[in-house]
DNA sequence: GACGTCTAATGGTTAGACCTTTATACATGA
DNA sequence: TCATGTATAAAGGTCTAACCATTAGACGTC
């Protein structure tokens, strides 16, 4: 029926009025805030509360602070960067393991090929196509891994375009940000994996211009379980 | 080869020093940290810039602070809250819709149901077992809404601790967080609509604790996809 | 036109005071 | 004896009024 009921602190107001102005698009990423000695006008609060706001802020990731004249606090765009830094420590504490993640984002990609066989339309398989194109060109000799890997993310975050979900893009990004360094660390760079890699997409676009939903979903989960060993093997 | 130097703030120096000594276990969950004016002494900051850096471990969630006499910074164990407020602060932005909040849920929790039946010990099905008799009583005459309802969220809650992984726990918190306000407002009180869902679970249990992971997956779907007309409709 | 120098805007920091919340000890009274 | 009220002090929350540090831009000198 109630909940606790909430402490108050000014500067958690502030914090508030100022974070759903941003959220809401009353002000937008590259606006300046007035100077503190507006701000603390406009909140009717002191300068060292309102200091207080503006750290927690900028821990969100909501604004950035600038110095000297014309500095400020300037609105950022709402970014990934709290999520990872949160990760990261999870992270470190072994609070969670890389194979977690990577258990859930085999999961998270086989459900965006599946949404996207269901939902893609001409153009979208004309689009993943080129990106094989690309990955094959980039496979010949002499091969060039960062390519290669390059394009195999723009794969996947196209197909989750495609899989025309808001929220299935935004977790795929934040867990694609925060796996990568695993796999910059522990995936071999060979090329027979790679041109492995490059066989699985092959199918799995197959998949979903068929619009095969299981087909593809197998794909993708062939595709990331080629991976697990080494990521699991380093994990805890 | 070079990056750019930081911009130094002192309270940055004083963030990274308390987080260090969490991070590295010199002091622990329930530790109380001195007052701030003896940590201000420490430091040799004033207290203005040491409240600062507390506000920033206090979003990172590394610290909470309680108030009066006793009170002070204690150290907390490290959390998945600041992952799930980023989350949340991305999908308020994105503005995804609540139909799009659905389809994404009953993928995870579907998932989860999976993860659950593969890994459920003979304890979690009795656990489980609990929620289904006290949803049970709720739904005897005069049935409380309320209760039903909160017994369902602790089912759902608690499969995805069976479920073994900290990254789809964290993700399913995030969402329920979001989903719940529609939850609320659209989907029918009637006793009739809290009777198939008591059906559903008791099936889904029963998968569960057979180890059927498909079936599981399909009940969960089936308990999930009772609800995607209100959601769906109501949406956009 | 290239290079210093000055200036003012603006965030960063400080000191010291007072207000507010809360656990505890103690007193009061049924 | 036990419940209830009250005083006390610890500790966070807030405020004021300065001064320090950084920086863009104006201005001037060579």
């Amino acid at each position: 029926m109630f909940e606790k009921a909430k402490q108050n602190r000014m500067f958690q107001d502030v914090v508030e009025q100022i974070q759903d102005a941003i959220l809401e698009g009353r002000v937008v990423q590259g606006d300046k805030l007035p100077p503190e000695r507006e701000l603390k006008e406009i909140f009717d609060v002191s300068r060292g509360t309102l200091r207080e706001a503006l750290r927690v802020l900028e821990q969100k990731g909501l604004i950035e602070i600038r110095l000297g004249v014309g500095g400020g606090a300037f609105v950022r765009e709402v970014g990934t960067a709290p999520v990872t830094e949160g990760l990261a420590l999870l992270l470190r504490r072994n609070k969670v393991s890389p194979a977690e993640l990577a258990e859930f984002r085999k999961d998270l990609e086989a459900s965006i090929a599946g949404l996207a066989a269901r939902r893609a339309g001409f153009d979208d398989i004309l689009i993943l196509k080129d990106f094989l194109k690309e990955m094959a060109q980039a496979l010949e000799e002499p091969f060039d891994w960062e390519a290669v890997i390059a394009a195999d993310n723009r794969f996947h975050l196209t197909l989750g375009e495609i899989a025309g979900n808001q929220v299935y893009r935004t977790i795929q990004a934040t867990i694609h940000e925060n796996i990568h360094p695993y796999f910059d660390r522990y995936v071999p760079r060979d090329k027979d994996t790679l041109e492995g890699n490059y066989g699985d997409l092959c199918l799995l676009v197959d998949a979903v211009a068929a619009g095969d939903e299981k087909e593809a979903i197998r794909c993708m989960q062939a595709h990331l379980g080629r991976y697990d060993g080494y990521i699991v093997d380093s994990g805890k």
